[in-house]
DNA sequence: GTTCATTACGGATTCCGTAAGGATG
DNA sequence: CATCCTTACGGAATCCGTAATGAAC
């Protein structure tokens, strides 16, 4: 068993079953892939991809738990190149992020050219994905953190700190009837078209559920991944746009008004998720600190010892999160 | 970075830093474990292990976390091993056992015959130790199973499993003035030099416990690691015995005189430890379930799912633990 | 007929043994 | 001076590329 034919059966695994894709991915040549895949299944004595003739169907019932240990142990090699870098020079290394375009456009910005300024050897890469999909890059080791509002929740050997909790507000033009609104409603709010997030990012739950709880069923005129696509038609007058308060920027949105419905909401709060077990160079504690400041070095260890979600809540309950 | 690589740093760091020893358990030559060792430090550009001159000193701090997350690799490939071997063919692998003289000899031998019988393809190892010995030798993947009484604790790695209770009895010879006692206390008791267990072995602490509480301090004419050489001085004369009820068996120890004294002392448990994220292989859920008839397979899975020690008790709190 | 894995094969690299060398305690 | 790691070196095995092959959709 080699670490190289590991790497191929988990690359494989996660390109479709198509040892060709994988081969130019990763730059080598796609007899040398098959050739390792086939040698570590003889020399386990099982097939780990099923096969109709020549071409990968699936993964066999061991085979899947194989591919599974098989990214354990990547992920553990990765760490120890980590430590490796952290000793020789902490100043050094990569840092890749796995976020939302909310928290990539509205919540990050900052933090992140502070970082860039204090570590300039700190490679650093940021993707971009749905919310589950960064939620997996966290999980498989393709990312050391994930950012993100919803869904850290679906892998469990990601640990989820809380960061900050926010909320939402209306968008509306300058000439609009809402204008005239004092305390508005959730009822007075369903009587538009609603323009706001697709099911699954930015804390869209959160949102249905108040209006299911009131009985209401407000049109949705347009639902979009990112709050620049909303602004955009509300400014053409499609409807009403509800998008997280951080969104609104009193300076370059001054063609529109934001309503604060903090009272009609529950407030929704975004988490950094990141491996488990992963080892921890120094910066990246830094860059947890720095966007989230509570999140200090011993906490996150406190967090770490814990193997229990629940338990980690309740480490950090008393700890008043940031409001946006 | 190679697997080797990994398995040479570790078992160096396990053999007293001495590559030439680790050469010859490996079967392989010092000069290539040399070799191998110096081309990781290179790639990975630092030290692991110290040196004075050409002698092994030490780890580095870098070289400690490597060696431990080496030793996480190492254990994951073999459980990809074991997956295989489970698919391939169920009845054939080992098992290997480390435990006590205690349950080596009196709580096992039933248990092992009737698995040889049920899975003669496997090949059965036990192997005898201390209880912190063993409960290292499992958590560092030498052994499948710690089954003991004590330590088991020691290790955050091990998932802990209640076997059984049990409690202690006095073994005194044929005529001995304890023969006429009734009801038997620990003042009583505490006149006669005892013979027991040494400190960390099969409940110890559980029988110093009771005494401290008491106020009394026996005088200990002897300690040993195991119930047959207690007997052996007991026979001689030479104090008062106190085993586990388990060790006396009617049959072989007639010429001695077993004293029920389950009202004097708390009674122990004895635990099966094992590696919470190793992959169990069939047979081995048999083997646990054989020992401990409440610990059924869908119950050490649910053990396994939680994280926590406490949570494991919460949940096989309820269970009646079977009584020796 | 295109896509895709397997087989064949040759050159470069790596691995691993023996033998010799040099530092430590 | 006995122990122990490092260096040197040569043969064997492995790896990895290109090219050809054959099966599946």
């Amino acid at each position: 068993m080699k670490l190289q034919q590991l790497r191929f059966i988990f690359e494989v695994a996660q390109h479709d079953l198509n040892v060709s894709a994988t081969a130019d991915r990763l730059y080598t040549s796609q007899p040398g892939i098959s050739k390792q895949i086939r040698l570590l299944e003889n020399e386990l004595g099982i097939t780990i991809f099923a096969r109709s003739g020549r071409h990968f169907t699936g993964l066999t019932k061991a085979g899947e738990q194989i591919v599974e240990v098989a990214g354990e142990i990547l992920g553990k090699t990765q760490d120890i190149k980590n430590i490796a870098l952290e000793y020789r020079d902490n100043r050094i290394g990569t840092l890749n992020i796995a976020t939302t375009h909310t928290q990539a456009r509205y919540a990050l910005p900052p933090v992140i050219q502070g970082f860039m300024q204090r570590y300039p050897g700190i490679k650093l890469t940021i993707q971009q994905g749905t919310p589950s999909q960064i939620a997996e890059m966290a999980a498989k080791g393709m990312a050391d953190l994930a950012i993100a509002t919803e869904s850290l929740e679906l892998f469990d050997n990601l640990l989820m700190l809380p960061c900050y909790r926010w909320n939402r507000c209306v968008l509306i033009p300058r000439v609009h009837p809402l204008t005239e609104s004092h305390n508005l409603s959730l009822q007075e709010l369903a009587e538009y078209p609603l323009i706001t997030y697709v099911f699954g990012f930015t804390g869209r739950s959160q949102l249905d559920k108040a209006f299911e709880l009131a009985g209401l069923h407000p049109r949705l005129a347009l639902t979009a991944v990112d709050a620049d696509v909303i602004k955009t038609y509300v400014r053409l007058g499609l409807g009403v746009g509800i998008v997280a308060h951080m969104a609104y920027d009193p300076e370059i949105d001054q063609d529109l008004v934001a309503l604060d419905v903090t009272h009609l909401f529950e407030s929704s709060t975004t988490w950094i998720g990141m491996r488990k077990d992963m080892f921890i160079r120094g910066f990246l504690y830094d860059f947890v600190e720095s966007f989230a400041p509570h999140l200090t070095r011993a906490r996150v260890d406190a967090a770490r010892e814990l193997d229990d979600r629940r338990e980690v809540e309740h480490l950090l309950r008393d700890i008043e999160l940031p409001v946006r």
